[in-house]
DNA sequence: GAGAATAAGTTCAGAAAATAAACAAAGCAA
DNA sequence: TTGCTTTGTTTATTTTCTGAACTTATTCTC
């Protein structure tokens, strides 16, 4: 286990990037005696590494950075069958990679997982030593200690404890998220959004998901239900959704409901990049379909910039192109919709993203929460 | 000045209230033995008392909570001219009162300010020496390290840093903000949101101001531009708003919109109270403007509550009341646009402020400085 | 009502962590 | 070269925290 001071450090390194030691001392307001004996310790563990050398005036600084192979994290994902099972490197990078059939029953999935990991650590050596901590990613809601399910549909779960069933099993640390929070860490710790404090991740997919980095951690709201932008009301009175309300979000722009509205209007389109084919191509309802979609997407993001000044908003998507119709009318809207002032002083980044999302995501709340760890005051 | 360990103690009892030195102790991941002495130095500087005793088995314990006179701050109000100057207590109470010119010269008000304040402080023995910090609050942007007034339309600034000149006038620590945000922090530690770790302030006036509380600490955004759900489009193609888009919240809900659009109609009411009175009548315009009001109120709260999932929506109001038919309309409005999952979730409490709110709100930005201190990693 | 049980808070020696100040190291600039 | 500048280390010292035993104040049980 690692003293508060070294948890800070790492959880300074990993949101600012590779420092000096004086420059870390200075930021973390302690002398740079006490940082030089932290930086010791950290780096003959082996989760810390000298990399670059800085030349300047003076004696030349030495960076500081994260050692890839400094600590290893299990990630699960339950959203696909069967179910990858991935380890990471504090790069994020998979270096390791098994499959387990899916299950509800978590007693069961705690099983496979006891079962699969030896497997999955045999592939990379020292992983098993340096194996800090296990993530799991499912479609639901999840408590506030990421240790128990408060509910997911889509497993027909209700307060199932499963981070502490999976630990019992497997003896590793282990802490369970949903899928579209999971994805916005491993942006945060791996991906584009490493050095912003406040920021927002909009996952594209066939749902619309989000969640918020406020501070450099992660947000997760009262009831573990921020960033619930996909049922927010984007068309009042418009069609009617599976949330039980009307005009939702989720309704008119996601992946699903695009496909669904294309089918409506009799379009042979099964992605959102035929969709855009045929728009270009002048087809009058694919166009109205893309606008609809973006404007409603655009003015929801728009709010996010209005209520909460996120320092970037990254969308993820596996499918489909920004670049296109949508993408331009959603970037409209989002600047139509924002104080003046505002408009283009938040960037809105895409970012593909390949298959292995969820399950990196997951092992990126580990790492979470060996970096930052759960609140401190 | 206070040790970490000391700043430490005060936010905890800050935001949980009053507790022994055991539970203090759990909950800051220290020793009893370390807690004894921490206690003991900050009881003997005047800081913390022991209040109500608790009998159980065992021992009883002695919840400790901060002593009302244990440190004062002042607050400047920029919002008002004269612009009335307070002295508070560690409970928010106002111990004393004066007033001052308002002037636009930075340089002026800071002259004045540590003119008045010498009288101030003469009215409140003790005040003197214990007085802990200087808050300012006034309309427009404010940067993040609360010194400098990034914008203000009111005053007519830009980039103009008041912190830091009235500190070298009066030698007092001093912190500005934004009206609204400054309102939340009172709350916070003053008001009805002591003990809530993440909720939204909405300031409901001439305009409409919100901020929000994110892990016990005012969240600003990016660009200190959190909050603004002011210009939040709700009226897609509305009225235009003076900000230059349309369908701005302000446009329709704002107490200033909801006067002209009485006015517009024809309405002989000056007070929100006068339309209510009218509705109850069966005035149909009245009825009208309400509902609109309502409903454009109660949607944006409802996708605040949407993103952010906070635990409570605090209404401050100065003005009107909110259980005539425009507070009705409002919370059907958000009951019936948020998940209906989360529905009657959320607690949406209504406060009326008296007249020295900007003032104490104000002291509250220096208390919260006090307390919780500039971002600690 | 006496003693047992329970839990809060204190004391104190010793360990751990941070600091200050002097110093060594590694470059640049004249 | 000889300074100058800045990084990083060393060491003695101070500050802060812990562990374990202890005192204190109450309720519970018989």
């Amino acid at each position: 286990m690692l003293t508060s001071s070294q948890q800070q450090l790492l959880r300074v390194i990993s949101q600012s990037g590779p420092s000096s030691r004086t420059v870390l001392a200075a930021s973390m307001g302690l002398s740079k005696a006490a940082m030089s004996g932290i930086v010791r310790d950290l780096i003959s563990l082996g989760v810390l590494r000298e990399t670059e050398t800085i030349y300047g005036q003076g004696r030349p600084s030495i960076l500081l950075d994260l050692h890839p192979e400094g600590a290893f994290f299990g990630g699960v994902s339950l959203l696909e069958d069967p179910a990858p099972l991935v380890l990471c490197d504090f790069n994020g990078n998979i270096v390791a990679r098994q499959t387990m059939p899916l299950s509800r029953d978590p007693d069961v999935i705690a099983a496979m997982i006891a079962d699969t990991l030896p497997k999955l650590l045999s592939e990379c050596k020292d992983a098993g030593r340096k194996l800090s901590g296990l993530g799991i990613a499912l479609s639901g809601f999840v408590d506030e200690k990421q240790a128990s399910c408060v509910k997911s549909t889509l497993l027909g779960w209700q307060d199932v404890p499963l981070a502490g069933i999976v630990r019992q099993k497997t003896g590793i640390a282990t802490f369970i998220e949903n899928d579209a929070k999971a994805v916005a860490v491993s942006e945060k710790l791996f991906g584009g959004a490493r050095d912003v404090q406040n920021f927002s991740v909009v996952s594209f997919d066939d749902g619309i998901g989000c969640a918020h980095f406020v501070g450099g951690k992660l947000y997760r709201g009262n009831h573990g239900g921020a960033g619930e932008i996909a049922h927010c009301t984007i068309e009042p009175s418009g069609a009617p959704c599976r949330c039980g309300k009307r005009g939702c979000l989720d309704t008119v722009a996601s992946l699903k409901a695009i496909k669904e509205m294309a089918k409506a209007e009799g379009l042979a389109c099964h992605s959102l990049d035929d969709l855009e084919t045929e728009a270009s191509l002048g087809n009058a309802a694919a166009i109205r379909i893309l606008h609809r979609a973006g404007s409603a997407l655009g003015l929801a993001i728009a709010h996010l910039i209005q209520f909460n000044d996120p320092g970037l908003i990254l969308i993820t998507h596996v499918e489909g192109r920004f670049d296109g119709l949508f993408g331009t009318v959603m970037r409209q809207a989002v600047e139509g919709n924002v104080l003046p002032r505002y408009a283009g002083q938040t960037p809105i980044r895409t970012q593909r993203v390949d298959g292995d999302v969820w399950a990196r995501g997951a092992a990126s709340i580990a790492a979470h929460n060996f970096l930052i760890g759960p609140n401190p005051y």
